[in-house]
DNA sequence: AAATATATAATAGTAATACTATCATTTTGG
DNA sequence: CCAAAATGATAGTATTACTATTATATATTT
């Protein structure tokens, strides 16, 4: 069984809903493609049309500029973690066994057995958090676009965390600090393991697995009932 | 008594120092507090230019493009935290005690004590680093600039905390991933009080006693003997 | 004080970016 | 098949991110 899952998206996003159409659906994949080709600074709608055999016009009919394009991409990217952790917690009663799934869906890298659509790929959307992710919010206009609800994906997803940390410890005073230092720290640590490894203990082959026992030292360690 | 502490920079960070003129102090003093207002993305040196009435030729004199200027000031920024966590842990035997200085150097606002000399302003410094710090390496050019030694400032900052942790327990596994994380997390949890208070437990307004209470929770839990 | 070097200002110019506008041509949905 | 909607082709503008040239002001050396 093939199952297409389908995340409704904000609107304020977009102009014309990419999903509707191939051409939208060619500027949302190769788009993702492209920032993480180019990095998301040196990326342009000009050189999304030429790889796509389109024009710039065409593109700004769906996204008022780069920018959104890149909270689209981060957005759909934190809704389906969401969507994961909600089906591989499901039925799970233990919420230590929770957090520890949590953990890994976050750290490990989906490679190739991701959501590989003819959509938005889960390894690249994966590559994007990790280098762009924190630019969808590092901007003057977070204020603006928090009420507009543009990172309301990433604050569902801690929420959701923040409670699991609830239930293991209804007595802990900082659940969503918790949470959304789990969710920065599983890229960032990433990151840095690969580009800057003097910040971390971490080899530069992938170590994903010491990722997760650091995460989860943090968590466990602080949110122990005492 | 007053007295000028002096950071050596990077050269590589400049086309020329620009501590050694009026006017490149002019720019990066400037520079920082232009940044901060416009937000890194909309800062231009033709602006800067005209905010400082010279032009923007004169500016790519002293730095090769806003980038430069950005992690010079970032730099400048780490190298002082350092100065300041070597000053005041000074004589310091016991390192919880350190580290709980470190954490309080990290988190609180300097404001109006902060040094405020006629080159760079700690508390415009403070702010950058949270709204514009970690786009110093999330570039495609990260492992270029690194090998420039362009990180060379936090790098040794999170070292010395690093071993700081491992004083106060020599067996605990991750101390560069722990620093990292309470240095990162010391300016993005500060930014979400502020922008996006659902990711936190903290009021919007100025909460640091609970982010102090929250990053000391996390280190000295899993720090912790066992 | 004159000669020289150096820094800055003034000005111009270029390719690329970040858009907006218009109109012709396809594609599609009823 | 017709009308509406989407796309393509083309053009245009202000701004960005630079580089280059020459003139002027300032500082240094002799």
């Amino acid at each position: 069984m093939e199952l297409d899952i389908r995340i409704k998206m904000n609107e304020k996003l977009f102009l014309r809903n990419p999903e509707e159409s191939v051409l939208g659906k060619k500027i949302v994949k190769n788009g993702l493609i492209l920032i993480n080709k180019l990095g998301f600074e040196e990326f342009t709608f000009k050189k999304l049309s030429i790889e796509i055999s389109t024009t710039e016009a065409s593109i700004y009919r769906y996204f008022e500029n780069k920018h959104r394009l890149l909270v689209y991409l981060i957005n759909w990217y934190w809704s389906y973690i969401e969507y994961k952790v909600i089906f591989y917690t499901n039925n799970m009663s233990n919420p230590e066994i929770k957090l520890k799934t949590i953990i890994k869906l976050l750290v490990e890298d989906p490679g190739d057995k991701g959501l590989n659509s003819d959509f938005i790929s889960e390894q690249e959307a994966y590559q994007l958090i990790m280098w762009e992710g924190s630019k969808s919010y590092l901007t003057r206009n977070v204020s603006k676009d928090n009420k507009d609800r543009l990172f309301k994906p990433y604050k569902d997803l801690c929420e959701r965390i923040s409670c699991t940390i609830k239930e293991y410890n209804p007595k802990y005073k900082f659940p969503h600090s918790m949470a959304s230092t789990i969710l920065e720290m599983a890229h960032s640590q990433k990151f840095f393991m690969q580009n800057l490894p003097a910040l971390t203990d971490f080899s530069k082959e992938q170590d994903d697995k010491k990722i997760i026992l650091f995460l989860e030292s943090i968590l466990f360690n602080s949110i122990h009932l005492k």
